[in-house]
This record gives C-alpha cells, structure tokens and sequence, in this order.
DNA sequence: GCTCCACTAGAATACGTATTCTTTAGATGC
DNA sequence: GCATCTAAAGAATACGTATTCTAGTGGAGC
C-alpha cells in the first residue's frame, strides 16, 4: 500500500505537496500536478484513514448502535442510515447491544477508542439515567434513534401517540375489550391505555408482558375465556401479531369478526399473511434522514444548541385483520 | 480525553514507560504502576485506536460487506458475525452492498482506508472474476460468507446439494411438476433441476426469475393452467415463498393438497405461518463462527495456506406447506 | 574495592498525514 | 538596477502510540 511519502520520492518532490495536489489545493505548478496525480493513480493510493484521523480530528466514522440487527424493523433501520451515512462520506461501525446492557456500556469504549466522529443510538431503554451521563461525558455528538432520550437529540416516532391511533381506530371498528401483549419498551401501551381509559373502557384492558409462545397463548386463551365480547388485540410487533393470529387460527377464532390483530412496525409480510395484517408503521426513511443530518449538522458545526426532539408520527395501515 | 503522555506528565514518569504499564508489561517499579495505573483510571483513559493501528499494524476492525442487511437471512448473518467479532476483540464496518457492483466496489476502497485487519464478504455474484482480482489485490485477508469464491476462503452451505435435498423431498411426497422462483444467484436452481433431470422429471420444470409480484403472480397462474397434475413450487427464498402462498391463498388452490410449496432460508416467521412453511434451513451460527475463525486465523498467522473450501450442507425443515 | 550484569526507565524514532513556517526564485515597481 | 512583494515548494512539526536503543543504578561476584 503506497503512502504519499513514497509518491514524492518517485516524483522528486515533497511530502506536503503531495499531499496538498491529492487535496485539491490551488497552489501547486500543473505539471507537478499532473505527474503526481498520475503516479497516485497508477499505484491505486488510497489514503490512510487512521493517520488523517490521528492528525487532523475527523475519523469519517459513526457509531451505529442498536438493540438487535436481527429485528427486521432495526435491519431496516441500520440500512437506511448506512445509506444515508455513506452519501455523505461517512463509514459506520456497527454495534448490537442485544439488549444486554453491558454491551451498551462496553459499546461506549469502542466508540472512545475509534474516535468516531458521531453516534447514533438506539438505547435499551429510554430512561436509562445511567447511560444517558456517560454518554454526555463522551464529547461526541449522539443522536438517539427510535426512543426519546430527554436532553439528548431524539428522532422517535411518538409511540404514546401510535397507541392512541390504535385505540381509537379499534374502537371504531366495534372492538369493546382489549389485550396488549409486548415489552412495554416503549410508551404504546401507555398512550393506548390513557386513551382507551379516556372513553371509558379503560378496565376491560389487559397487558401481558412477552416472554415466551407458550406463556402468551395461555395469556391469550384466558382472556378469551373471560367474555364472549368482540375484542381486539394490539401487539408490540408483527411478529408477535403473527403468533397471536397463528395461536387464534388453532383456536378457531375467526378474525377479525370475533377477534381483531393489529401489529407494530408494518413488516414486509403483512401484505401477504391470511388475513392480511393491520400494523402501525414507522417512517424508518425519514427517520434515519432526519437522525443522520442532525448528527452531521453536530458535527460539522460543533457548539451548544437546543436539543432536538421532534417526534415523527406514525401511520395506520389498516387491512384485513382489523 | 487524556493521552498517554499527560498521564505521564502527571505521574511524572516518561510516556513510553506509561504504555508498559497500560499494555501490563512486568519491567516497571509496582509503585510507578500503581501511580500510573490510578491515573489512568481516575481520568478514565481509553487508548486511540487509531494512533495504535497506525504505529503497530492492527486495527481490530474488521469489514463486514453485505448484499442486503434488511433482509432477515443476512441480518441474523450480521448479527453472528458482530457477536463473534466482539467476543475476539474486534469492532466491525459494515457496508451494505444492495445488490450493486458500484457499491461493493467503492467498499473495497473504503476497506483499504481504514486499514481494516480482515473482510468477510457475500459478494453480489459468486463468479464476478473482476471483484476476485480486486480482492487479491488487496493485501487484507477475506473470506467470503454464502457464496463460494474459488480462490479465496468461502464458507458456504452447498445451494446445490440444497437443492437436491429439495428435490428428493418434493419427488417423495408426490409431487411431479415443479416450478423454481428466485434470483438465481445462486446454485439451488441447478441442484434441485439437475437432480430432477437424473430421474426423468426435467422436462417438468419450469424457472421464473423473480423481478415483482405481480410477474411472478402471472408466472405462477401460468404454470397452473399448463397441467392439472400435482405439482410443487420451490421459492428462492421465504418471502417469494409467503407470496406464493399468498396467490395460492387467492386461486383457491390448495396447499398441500393440490400444490405444494417449500422456502429457503428456514425465516423464524415460517412456524406461524397458514400453513406453516417448509423451508431450507442454513446453519447461520455455525457459518458465522467458522468465517470468523478462519477469518482470525488468517490475520494471526499470515502466509499463504490453502483456501478453505469446505462447504456445509443444509438441512430441510418439514412442515404442513409440503 | 572493582568489574560486570541485570533491571528499570528515559530518549529517540517510526507510522502517514495535514499544517504552519521558512526558503527560494521570479516578478513587479520605482 | 535595486528593493519589495508574491507564488511555489520544501522543512519542520504535531497527532498518540509502540518499540528499540541508550543510560543510569544498584547488587553480585571475586
């Protein structure tokens, strides 16, 4: 791998002005010029990140860090925002917390010793107190993705709001109970609940918090048992809906006329499951957008500023299941 | 954030002799180590990797290079490949190729930058002759994951004894026409035909490259209205599967009954699907490890060595769609 | 009491780049 | 024709680390 060093000894000139016709600077001879151009190009140099990072402060490097890559919605996620990062010249370094909070921390290292240049976040949880002061300690501009971090620059879709649609749209649809099965992660359930307990139905709601199939289909076939009213059910995501509609088909309940399914996050397959899946879907586009230019924006003009917290809304995407 | 040398400005001792104590050296007075070690801790040191890939020659970063991080196979892949990667020290870059040579190309530079210790790749194409010449000419270890590329380490499940496997399944559970939908990226397609061949159902076979579903829609009805005999539909992959399923669902054509259908890649939502979906199934963990081991091992002990070349087998996951 | 060795820690250097400072040569002004 | 200014390119330096080389100090051996 050839360094610049070696360009001007082959080319009978400096270091500097090697580098300065690789940068584009004006005020270099063209015959110089072209005779470096020339050899750089015919030895394929490519500069070394880690030496221009050392010297100058810029790495070119984000920190991506998320709950779990093999989540379809995160996948999705960590797409976008490579794409985004890399128009605009930067690489990512890609992080999985796997909702272990000690990779979280472990994580924060990594992003120290690489001096990257920025981060994006997806955090355990968002009122991680603890990990919120550490990452103020770093004095790298982080953008959390996902979930508000109060103080912090958060790009998050309001889930309380999300929740809200929810109820409100199964309430339409003539569902008059109600089961919400997740990891309460997130403020769907509070944002479903309040809005639901607001007209009044707020005590014929249950929540069961995900752990296993095994233990939701028994949660799920007791709240069956409980009345023969029309109810609905909302989980934290289609995988979750699709184990419920999968678990309601066994038990022969016809969807939606007896029990209605809606899931979270709008996979991919909803379109094509029997019935078709109702969901909320997330903006992932305008997210990662929205995240990536904060974060270059923090980077390219340091300083104090306001923290961003602008939540996005989401979407109903209503189909046969509801 | 402090460097060696104000840690050695502080406890009055010389910056190399501070780098003896960080990297645990036993030549230094446990009195100076204790100072210096306190110190370090006290203002939370971490090492610039940098500076440290520049002066020795590792980095322990490793490049990751992906066609398609949203999609689930390659996501979980990721998520493997990051995890083991940890668990060795090293931090990854990932790069999303998106099933464009451009991109993978331009990766390749972004690789020699950051000086990266070793790559694993899933190439676009298996057989792309031109990135193979690239990536010899690239000093850094690769070894490439899914895909075979003769030359250069690969560690892969057989897509053609899979498609064999698929074949033989099919043929045993009675179905005598068949009908293959998928990017033929890959060799499952010629397995699965040339196995077909050997026992005289070759002429029966038909292959549809998938471009959207609404061609593939047409495609499938085609091949329905060509015979009333019991026939079967190979998908590339679990998606292509749920849409077949899906049209199927539409045509009123019974699954397994009249036709049967079979995935590739064994998607966790297969278990819960109507029916649930029989699927091809790659050992994910099992590649991961053993593309991150011989990956390590490159990098540890430099010097040629004969490619590996060693391809796993898949495994058939039989449920109601066949 | 002198020599030699082992041990400890500092000095010097290299990695590849960008930048600041300095020199040189050529051009301009009078 | 001389002083001054400008442009171009080289010299020196810094970034943070690891390593190699060197110097000093104390103890062991005779």
């Amino acid at each position: 791998m050839i360094t610049m060093t070696e360009i001007a000894k082959l080319t009978h000139v400096s270091q500097p002005t090697v580098s300065r016709v690789l940068n584009g600077s004006m005020t270099v001879a063209p015959e110089i010029r072209e005779r470096v151009l020339a050899c750089a190009r015919e030895h394929d140099y490519q500069f070394n990140a880690l030496a221009k990072g050392l010297q100058g402060s810029k790495t070119k490097l984000l920190g991506v860090l998320v709950t779990d890559i093999s989540n379809g919605f995160f996948a999705d996620l960590a797409k976008r925002i490579e794409a985004e990062a890399r128009e605009n010249g930067y690489s990512i370094i890609l992080f999985n917390s796997d909702y272990n909070p000690r990779n979280e921390q472990e994580y924060l290292d990594v992003v120290r010793r690489y001096r990257v240049d920025g981060v994006l976040a997806v955090p355990i949880r968002e009122t991680s107190g603890e990990w919120r002061e550490y990452v103020k300690k770093l004095d790298v501009p982080v953008v959390t993705v996902t979930r508000r971090a109060k103080g912090l620059d958060s790009v998050y879709v309001d889930h309380a709001q999300a929740g809200a649609m929810v109820a409100a749209h199964l309430l339409e649809r003539g569902f008059r109970r109600f089961l919400f099965i997740g990891k309460d992660y997130d403020g769907k359930y509070v944002g479903f609940r309040r809005s639901l307990m607001e007209i009044g139905y707020g005590p014929r709601t249950a929540n069961v918090v995900y752990q296993d199939d095994v233990q939701m289909n028994r949660a799920l076939e007791d709240w069956l048992g409980q009345s023969p009213e029309r109810g609905a059910v909302f989980a934290g995501n289609d995988i979750y809906a699709l184990q419920v509609l999968d678990a309601l088909r066994r038990l022969e309940v016809s969807v939606p006329e007896r029990v209605g399914v809606i899931g979270f996050d709008d996979t991919s397959m909803g379109r094509y499951l029997n019935p078709r899946l109702s969901s909320v879907s997330q903006p992932i586009a305008r997210m990662a957008h929205e995240a990536v230019a904060r974060l270059l924006d923090r980077i390219d003009r340091p300083g104090p500023r306001e923290a961003l917290d602008d939540p996005l809304s989401a979407s109903l995407v209503i189909r046969e299941s509801t």
